[in-house]
DNA sequence: AGCACGCCGACT
DNA sequence: GTCGGCGTGCTC
């Protein structure tokens, strides 16, 4: 037989059997089709079938089902992707579990979960690829690179020698492979290797008591009887601790004992920084890393490469939750806190809560840190249920920095710039220091008004004004994009007196050039740095110290440790401070401690300025004070009295239309069949979303909440049906969004 | 999601 | 008299 395409299988249609494929459609529902009886079909393959007039992609996720139709009503496969090896049981079953939680067609759950390159054809290089090894000396490297890897991950685990007797073995082997390495470095053959010129082995050791207390806590579940092996840890590690050294350590345990790891980090983390850095550690470890900015074809690639079992440690985005690494030991997620683990769109899943249900289906440990841990997972440490690692000591600074507040109620500020602050950032800047102003709202200014008729610059397509940008001279959306001209004159009135209200982080940097006009200032928000490459570029200007005053958004608060800043002054605090969302205190707090620990070093103290005019707010004594535990303590306590989450479960079904109306109709009707159910579960009202209208559609939701997750699913389960069983106008679309980040 | 089938308004 | 609106229903 020969086949037109490589890893391509026609499909053969004697000696039939039926396999049941998840196709992406939105509808819960799966389609059977005939299929040759070969020797690598099995249920995880991929298979290209007839779909009504077209084609589609599939997954096979079962063979010969009792329940298929009558064999005359089926259509035959096209082909099967043999090429690429089915997905494990294990990945299926995590898709199905996804597909169950979260109420959405397991087909799409899949789709979301696959690379979206992987229908077409995945060229992968294998470990056998000439580009590595036609040559001795590609393979030597690579073979060096390798023991390496494993006898770094051997002597780290090696807990009987001292750390002296360690260091020196550490140098010994770094020696041995230091040739293999640089030959293959000369020749730019292997990234991996390549990237090792930042080995920085000898960090290893420097672990300290705490540290190393939490990688043995760890380290005794990897190891322990499989049964006993899965284990939630939350590492809560203040800023600077030292919490990635233990997860290197860990990811080194792993890899020692055969085993692979996936580290999930937020969006932003996914910096080459630390890229280089896991690279650097395991030269010769077969890394990978997804998430989505990369194109189609090396997603793919690198989704391969973990099914294949050739990728040794994932570091990725929320989506590398779903890499099929088939002998999986260890998952790290860094910043479990972060809203960017959870998927804002179509399939609405928690990366982080789905990494703990994979731990504990595949048995095996699964750390979770952060300084600023989310209450839920807090709440899970309290109960018991995750066993709390925490890091006090501040491995890079020798005390946390001052935090001030600054009473703003009696004080005239000059574009919300408090003279406290002003003096302060005066102070660095004749020292020599660098210091950052952080303000959370990009543009010139929120809104330009005409006070003379009331007109704002509000959004055509939103309910939301457009704020300005002086820059392009342009109003624009921020929820939908539009653009417009900023008017000379009012468009109602014709006065002349229109101008800009509130101030963002252009008039900021604008105001702070007036002040400093020596003064080298850089802003950094989403629309000054918008590419990877940017934000290198701005690392490294910062690092070099070429910057004296940092202007930014949370971008900055994210970032990665800027060695030279030693004040950081917060502006515009207040605005979250009262607003009706309930988990606005914990994003503010998380925010703040965040952007705090960027100021100061060992040698360089750092102080932090809060502007606010609610100096006695509790949330600002615990971030004074760095007691992330009592403020969690505090908020769970109001969360508690409220019934709010995690003392609740919330899922919420929104509905947007063109018309307000339409999508109210819809919730309403929604709620009378949820209603007409029996269950436990408390539904409110449906009402108008805060932003009722974004990009020409408007939008209303309706919230469900129970005292359990089961008794919520229980009612989703039923109630699932009868939405889509529901007929709805053309132009409305609904979802469910299960644990929303948001209400 | 596509795509086809099918029943009511303003045009060559 | 026809082209085309999108409501409804189906895809193994």
């Amino acid at each position: 037989m020969t086949s037109p395409e490589m890893g391509k299988k026609q499909a053969n249609t004697q000696g039939t059997r039926v396999a049941r494929i998840a196709l992406p459609l939105p509808k819960p529902r799966l389609f059977d089709y005939l299929v040759g009886d070969c020797a690598e079909l099995a249920v995880g393959l991929c298979a290209r079938v007839p779909f009504g007039p077209g084609e589609k992609t599939g997954v096979i996720v079962a063979l010969d089902p009792s329940d298929a139709p009558p064999r005359e009503k089926l259509r035959p496969v096209r082909e099967l992707l043999v090429d690429v090896p089915p997905l494990p049981d294990r990945w299926l079953a995590m898709a199905e579990f996804a597909a169950r939680y979260y109420q959405h067609p397991l087909g799409e759950v899949i789709a979301t979960a696959l690379p979206p390159g992987l229908k077409r054809a995945v060229r992968l290089p294998r470990e056998d690829d000439p580009l590595l090894a036609t040559t001795a000396e590609g393979r030597a490297a690579l073979v060096a690179a390798k023991k390496l890897t494993r006898a770094l991950a051997a002597v780290s685990l090696s807990t009987s020698a001292g750390p002296m007797r360690r260091s020196a073995m550490l140098e010994h082997l770094h020696e041995g492979a230091a040739e293999g390495i640089r030959g293959a470095r000369s020749k730019g053959w292997l990234e991996v290797v390549a990237a090792s010129s930042d080995i920085r082995m000898l960090d290893a050791m420097q672990l300290n008591a705490e540290q190393a207390a939490a990688v043995a806590a760890v380290s005794a579940a990897l190891v322990a009887k499989p049964a006993a092996r899965f284990e939630s840890f939350l590492l809560h590690g203040i800023t600077g601790s030292g919490k990635t050294e233990v997860y290197l350590h860990l990811i080194a345990e792993a890899l020692a004992l055969g085993k692979s790891a996936l580290m999930l980090v937020p969006e932003i983390g996914l910096t080459p920084q630390l890229l280089e850095r896991v690279a650097g550690r395991f030269p010769g470890a077969r890394l990978v890393s997804l998430h989505s900015g990369l194109a189609d074809g090396a997603r793919s690639r690198g989704f391969v490469q973990a099914l294949r079992g050739e990728a040794d440690i994932v570091l990725g985005t929320r989506l590398s939750v779903f890499a099929p690494l088939p002998n999986l030991g260890l998952i790290v997620v860094d910043e479990e806190h972060d809203a960017s683990f959870k998927q804002q769109e179509g399939l609405r899943y928690s990366a982080r809560d789905l990494a703990v249900w994979r731990a504990r289906n595949e048995g095996f440990p699964i750390v979770l840190g952060s300084a600023t841990p989310s209450l839920e997972t807090w709440l899970h440490a309290d109960a018991g249920r995750y066993t709390r690692l925490s890091l006090t000591l501040r491995a890079v600074a020798e005390a946390p920095p001052a935090v001030k507040l600054v009473d703003t109620r009696r004080m005239k500020l000059d574009q919300g710039l408090s003279p406290h602050l002003l003096d302060a950032l005066r102070e660095r800047f004749i020292r020599g220091e660098q210091s950052l102003v952080f303000l959370n709202r990009r543009g010139y200014a929120p809104v330009v008004a005409c006070p003379n008729c009331n007109w704002v610059s509000a959004c055509k397509h939103c309910s939301a004004n457009m704020v300005f940008h002086q820059a392009d001279a342009i109003l624009r959306c921020h929820h939908c994009g539009a653009e417009e001209k900023v008017p000379r004159t009012c468009p109602v009135c014709g006065s002349h007196d229109v101008h800009a209200f509130g101030r963002g982080t252009q008039r900021l940097e604008e105001r702070l050039g007036e002040y400093f006009p020596s003064a080298r200032i850089l802003r950094v928000d989403r629309d000054s740095v918008k590419t990877p490459a940017q934000w290198e570029a701005v690392r490294r200007q910062i690092d070099t110290g070429e910057v004296d005053i940092l202007i930014g958004t949370q971008m900055l608060a994210k970032g990665h440790d800027f060695p030279r800043l030693t004040l950081v002054g917060i502006v515009g605090a207040d605005a979250s401070l009262y607003s009706s969302d309930y988990r606005a205190p914990e994003r503010l707090f998380q925010q703040l401690m965040q952007v705090s620990g960027r100021a100061g070093r060992a040698e360089l103290p750092g102080e932090v300025l809060i502007q606010t005019e609610f100096v006695d707010h509790p949330l600002f004594r615990n971030l004074a004070t760095h007691d992330f535990p009592g403020f969690a303590a505090m908020q769970l306590a109001e969360r508690r009295q409220a019934g709010f989450p995690p003392y609740s479960y919330h899922a919420v079904l929104r509905a947007e239309a063109p018309e307000l109306k339409d999508a109210m109709e819809f919730l309403k009707a929604a709620r009378s069949s949820a209603a007409a159910l029996e269950s436990g579960v408390r539904l409110f009202d449906p009402v108008p979303m805060r932003l009722v209208r974004r990009a020409r559609l408007e939008r209303a939701q309706l919230v469900l909440e129970a005292d359990s997750r089961p008794v919520l699913q229980a009612l989703m389960t039923q109630w699932i049906t009868l939405l889509y069983a529901m007929r709805i106008p053309r132009d409305l679309r609904w979802h469910l969004d299960v644990d929303p980040g948001d209400l």
